[in-house]
DNA sequence: CGCCTTTGACCCGCGC
DNA sequence: GCGCGGGTCAAAGGCG
């Protein structure tokens, strides 16, 4: 409590002085307890304090007035002195003494007679700065003690008023806070609603042959903001039932309805065009038929459980639905390294590695290891033109809290992913556009920076961090967009700029720690250890567990740096230095790097 | 002993 | 149907 007064005020004042009110006035609470707190702290010392001076000073009182008053009073010490020091003055008997304290009770006004009041007074005169001085003015006689009374009263006004002020202000803070909270969502909305409208025409002929037009369009409707926003899958769940009811509404015959309603759940599930449904059933269809449901330790193979149980447990398949998209939806990050791996905070470990065509260079698959079930797995494999450049292809989402320096790197992917998706899922031929994207979400950023591949058999967003360093670019397979990097401008700001300078600067000591940003996903699962249902946060604003602060600072940090990819862009490809240089020295992360040393010299193909 | 890497085998989709 | 390539599994072994 009384060193929480003080401290607890930057870390939840509200809650403080919202307690405080509750307890009793608005006003009064919080002095009291102030006081209290003072009291208990200080009374001990004050006293004593006081004692010592009052010894020292009064020494000839103390000896004098060996009466018994002064043993009639020892339950107040303090007033013991004051008696004495009076009667010393004065000159006067016991009466008089009792006089005094009378008159000391009346200036401690409010407070409690007697003992209680003479610690306040006691506490406040000791505490204060000058209470030493005040103190050395005790001698000159009662009158100076009475002013200073009197002071004392006066600043316990003053720090009521100032408590007020504090309470208010406070309010304000939150007023403000929640302010910038549903601009923040009203501005993603509007992207999203944006993306929709610039997409809808082109893919309103896609839609689904059992749909009309009509519905499809608005099914579209609900599908792209979800899309844009959601990993998660107690919102799809919610979706799916929403869509699956207007469904019904909508001139269908009821046996088709639960086909479409399924059918529309996994389009817009997948969300993704070119493939991203049909590959995850793919997947599903291999694992499925090999596993059951419950061995899959990895619990990233979304499909899975869909296709053995379509009917059965639709939210499970749904949430896996969900986790394929993002799972399909890769970004890649391209950094010079001479590590193996760059570290990026997150344990990983590696389950296979395979010669990829047209790569002397294996390709290690390493699969997050920080949490029991998360899906996200990355690929490691060096640039075939450029073996100092080390391709780090990321996918799925985190489904666990991350280490602040893991969280920038995760944040990033997922932000990316995320971008990816709802671009892809917006437009008919997979394509997303880039212009609109660049437009919306960061315009005036690098265009070189980050590319967008829609040719690959995962939509892939690549992030090129070779380019600070080294004006070559090798840029990825053809057909590609070159995109200034959006990466959800919320999201990457959110946590980024308030994280960045930190998660940076550390990742460059701590080596690892390749910081990206970090998702509301990823913070969520850090409140919510395991919940597969991130989307649900992702789509009300993606920062339920983000802090206020953290996003009015994000958002700040946004709307000052127009170009804040590209510093998050050099800031990265610094700490993949660092990181480079530290894991080639020091080991600290995770296994990853003596063992992937190893295995890319090793390596030799297996297949 | 538990975790991790290694690595051969396997599955799957795709193209021919 | 077959081969290829990408991706994953899982037993075996290593390491702290």
């Amino acid at each position: 409590m009384d060193k929480g007064w003080g401290l607890t005020l930057a870390s939840d004042p509200v809650s403080v002085f919202s307690s405080n009110n509750n307890s009793s006035s608005n006003n009064s609470s919080p002095v009291s307890s102030f006081l209290k707190i003072k009291r208990d702290f200080s009374s001990d010392h004050n006293m004593a304090d006081s004692r010592n001076v009052h010894n020292s000073m009064f020494q000839f009182p103390v000896s004098l007035s060996a009466g018994k008053e002064e043993v009639s009073a020892a339950a107040s010490r303090e007033v013991d002195f004051f008696k004495e020091k009076i009667n010393r003055v004065d000159g006067h008997d016991s009466k008089t003494t009792t006089v005094i304290v009378k008159k000391e009770n009346s200036l401690a006004e409010a407070a409690p007679r007697s003992r209680a009041a003479l610690d306040v007074n006691t506490g406040l005169h000791l505490l204060t700065a000058n209470a030493r001085s005040d103190q050395s003015t005790v001698d000159d006689g009662v009158s100076c003690e009475v002013d200073d009374k009197r002071s004392k009263n006066v600043e316990l006004a003053q720090l009521q008023v100032e408590l007020q002020k504090m309470n208010s202000e406070n309010q304000r803070l939150k007023d403000m806070l929640s302010q910038v909270t549903n601009n923040y969502s009203a501005l993603q909305m509007h992207f999203v609603a944006l993306m929709q409208q610039r997409n809808h025409g082109v893919e309103s002929n896609k839609e689904q042959e059992t749909v009309t037009a009509k519905s499809s369009e608005e099914k579209k409707h609900e599908m792209v903001p979800r899309q844009f926003m959601d990993l998660g899958p107690s919102a799809e769940t919610d979706e799916i039932s929403n869509s699956s009811s207007e469904e019904r509404t909508r001139s269908i015959t009821p046996q088709n309805h639960f086909e479409v309603a399924s059918t529309k759940n996994n389009g817009k599930l997948e969300a993704v065009p070119y493939d991203q449904e049909n590959s995850s059933l793919r997947d599903g269809k291999r694992i499925g038929g090999d596993e059951s449901p419950e061995s899959e330790s990895q619990g990233w193979n979304p499909t899975k459980v869909q296709k053995l149980n379509p009917a059965s447990s639709a939210n499970k398949a749904i949430e896996q639905s969900a986790e394929a998209t993002m799972r399909k939806a890769r970004v890649s990050v391209r950094a010079r390294s001479e590590a193996p791996m760059i570290s990026d905070g997150c344990q990983w470990r590696k389950y296979g590695q395979k010669m990829a065509k047209g790569n002397p260079c294996p390709r290690a698959y390493y699969r997050c290891t920080m949490a029991v079930g998360c899906p996200v797995r990355k690929q490691v494999q060096r640039c075939a033109e450029d073996k100092t450049i080390l391709i780090t292809t990321y996918e799925g989402n985190h489904n666990h809290p991350l280490p602040p320096a893991a969280m920038t790197m995760a944040s990033t992917t997922t932000a990316a992913a995320t971008m990816l998706l709802s671009g892809s899922m917006s437009s008919a031929d997979g394509m997303m556009n880039p212009n609109l994207l660049a437009r919306a979400i960061l315009p005036g950023c690098s265009s070189s920076m980050a590319t967008i591949s829609a040719s690959a058999p995962f939509p892939t967003v690549t992030l090129d961090l070779t380019n600070n360093t080294n004006p070559l670019q090798f840029q990825r397979p053809p057909a590609q967009f070159q995109v200034p990097f959006p990466g959800q401008p919320q999201n990457f700001a959110l946590v980024t700029a308030p994280q960045l300078p930190q998660g940076f600067g550390q990742a460059l000591y701590n080596q690892s720690k390749f910081s990206g940003l970090q998702l509301s996903q990823d913070h969520m699962g850090s409140s919510q250890l395991g919940h597969q249902a991130q989307s649900q946060l992702l789509h009300s604003g993606q920062q339920p567990s983000l802090s206020h602060d953290t996003l009015s600072a994000a958002t700040a940090a946004i709307t000052s740096d127009p170009n804040f990819t590209a510093a998050l862009a050099a800031a990265i490809s610094s700490i993949i230095g660092g990181a480079n240089a530290n894991t080639n020295t020091t080991n600290t992360n995770t296994n990853n790097n003596s063992n992937s040393n190893s295995n890319a010299t090793n390596t030799s193909n297996r297949n």
